[in-house]
DNA sequence: CTGAAAGCGCTTACAG
DNA sequence: CTGAAAGCGCTTACAG
């Protein structure tokens, strides 16, 4: 009744008081964030609003440790992208958060490797392999801080090549620099069994492998075949547009934060979505 | 010394006892987020983590009102891309939220549009008039929802043209599809005074002009030159290699950071980065 | 079913 | 300078 004269219930005291918070943390990993990035916050944040949880993101930097958040917010839970490492798990509990799921961590702990990252890099090796390719190379990235998300792409891909009877892939580090691209995708092209045809990492690598099979004179995809990881706006623009495997965002965002839920609420993980969460978007580049 | 076994402070009761917060809340805008919102992210938490605060993002979603976010975290300030609508900022006042800073605002109200997104437009059409272009065309981006970040940027270079005797820029909506950049660069074309000069949105609208410019056989810079804004790792890589407007995240997020800091303690506001912020960086494309 | 009391874990002003 | 008490604004279990 007073409540018409502004009256809005304080989020501390209630927190204090029932114990419990509402708020999921994603603790954003410390490489450049980008589209992919910024696509899981808008889908965690959305998942998680229609369980009553707030969605937070605190980017990671090197020399901070991640500890210094639970100074200012306790959240019920927190999303990794990467482990954190022992000194701050222990932090972690010790500040009463018991609930972590990290994104891409190691398959040996429960609740751990959350996003199967290697079904990308299998679709790429087999759009390739089925368009008639051989001989593939995978175009690694240079920024040492992506080892989490490429680790497991590449593994997709060479399981692929192996089931299929192909050699592995030739992996080759492609800056995002057209001159550097250029000798990678050379040392591509040596040998009388030259790599016909590259899964980048991601759709910027992919598009550094166009450069420098451009200034190689190479005819994309004629002589190389290129294929990126994540359908971002410039995949569609670039020259020739890119073939590359799109995520569902939506659905692994949902399963992420059900996973959650769940273990908020003591009850099993959902089952996790399958291989058709991922497809590959056809263009001009493979 | 009991403090051995695992004792750590709580947040929560530290917050209700002492009636502030040390976290500032982020709010993500409702648009793409890529690179730059990612950058923004980084140097904001940074340069707030020096005095204290600590930073925390959620992206702002259509249908979902921003007031959820108080439910769960009373944060000291809250900082917006663009200006809330009155019934949020109602809500916010109401519970206890003093501080809000917006980037993008109305330069009408104190602690508005920190951020000075004119000068990249202007820097972007002074680039062009002084390497010989005399007509110049504006590449607008197709999603409504940037509207506050592209209006300055076009008004910047609007002036610019006042100010250097030349025509107002033609503006033109580029979508990030080959096909529908292609008219808007066959338009630009059209007539007896066509556009030779054309600054875009930001470096990926630059990147359609460009693939719009191949497609009608157009070489860039020799028939049209481009210019984009932000230096993502694409434009590095673009087929011409992007010259851009770089912008000195760094520093612009350190002066935010300063003025929330200095208004959370009742002091002045700092003195706003000059135009040295902004920075053209000159690669192939103009 | 309604209403007063206790308590969440700190901080801070005050008494010793 | 140290130590016990009050209080931040809620929720929740309990008495009426």
């Amino acid at each position: 009744a007073a409540a018409e004269l502004g009256y809005s219930p304080s989020a501390t005291a209630r927190a204090l008081s029932s114990g419990r918070s509402e708020v999921v943390l994603l603790l954003l990993p410390d490489w450049p964030i980008g589209t992919t990035v910024g696509r899981m916050l808008v889908g965690l944040s959305g998942a998680l609003a229609s369980s009553g949880l707030t969605l937070v993101a605190h980017p990671l930097v090197k020399d901070r440790p991640a500890s210094a958040v639970w100074r200012s917010i306790t959240p019920a839970a927190v999303i990794t992208f990467e482990d954190l490492d022992d000194v701050e798990t222990t932090k972690l509990r010790a500040a009463g958060i018991e609930l972590t799921v990290t994104l891409l961590g190691d398959r040996g702990r429960p609740g751990t490797a959350l996003i199967a990252e290697q079904r990308a890099g299998r679709l790429q090796a087999e759009h390739l392999a089925f368009t008639g390719h051989r001989r593939l190379g995978y175009a690694w990235p240079h920024d040492d801080r992506l080892l989490a998300f490429a680790e497991p792409r590449l593994e997709g891909a060479r399981q692929a090549c192996a089931e299929l009877g192909l050699a592995p892939p030739t992996v080759l580090t492609v800056p995002l620099d057209p001159d550097e691209a250029k000798y990678a995708v050379a040392r591509w092209r040596e040998g009388n069994d030259p790599v016909t045809g590259v899964c980048a990492y991601d759709d910027e690598v992919a598009m550094a492998v166009l450069a420098g099979a451009h200034r190689l004179g190479l005819k994309v995809p004629h002589d190389l075949a290129v294929i990126g990881v994540d359908d971002t706006p410039i995949a569609a623009i670039s020259r020739p547009p890119l073939t590359t495997v799109d995520t569902d965002t939506e659905a692994l965002a949902q399963f992420i934060a059900d996973t959650v839920v769940n273990q908020l609420a003591g009850q099993p993980t959902p089952r996790r979505p399958g291989s058709n969460i991922h497809s590959v978007i056809r263009r001009k580049s493979a």
